[in-house]
DNA sequence: ACTGTGACACTGG
DNA sequence: ACCAGTGCCACAG
């Protein structure tokens, strides 16, 4: 029979690694998603932290521990992180020390990337 | 059905 | 470090 996954059903999953986040550890758009076993959807991931109220939203980062937000909002989730603990290098969180590590994750999920070749008329 | 958008990820120059 | 190009997925218009 088919599996067919509703967009739903990846949803929860995503909620529930973002929920998985504890004070002081953080994670990124791209690891949240490999971690809910939907490689590739990290722009599913923001979509998600936007619309779920509740999540701690400051726990996520760009791939390397960057701040993707802008202004105020940047600041904020400094503000937030540096409350729970969290060290940074520069601007960006000190992932050596503060990356979540799910026990799950998609074994060996290489980003299907298959450039090789650019735009090439 | 098609196009543009977004708190992204990666590679290559 | 920065920018450009490409890939990705769902959603709005």
């Amino acid at each position: 029979m088919k599996r067919t996954v509703t967009v739903e059903q990846k949803r929860a999953r995503v909620v529930r690694c973002i929920r998985d986040l504890p004070p002081g550890k953080v994670s990124s758009y791209g690891a949240i998603a490999r971690a809910a076993g939907w490689p590739g959807a990290a722009r599913q991931v923001v979509r998600i932290l936007q619309q779920v109220p509740g999540l701690p939203w400051h726990r996520v980062l760009g791939s390397g521990g960057a701040i993707k937000l802008s202004g105020e909002h940047a600041a904020e989730q400094r503000f937030r992180l540096r409350m729970e603990g969290v060290t940074f290098r520069g601007a960006r969180v000190d992932m050596k020390q503060h990356e979540f590590q799910f026990t799950k994750k998609v074994p060996s999920t290489r980003y299907p990337v298959s450039s090789k070749r650019k735009a090439r008329p």
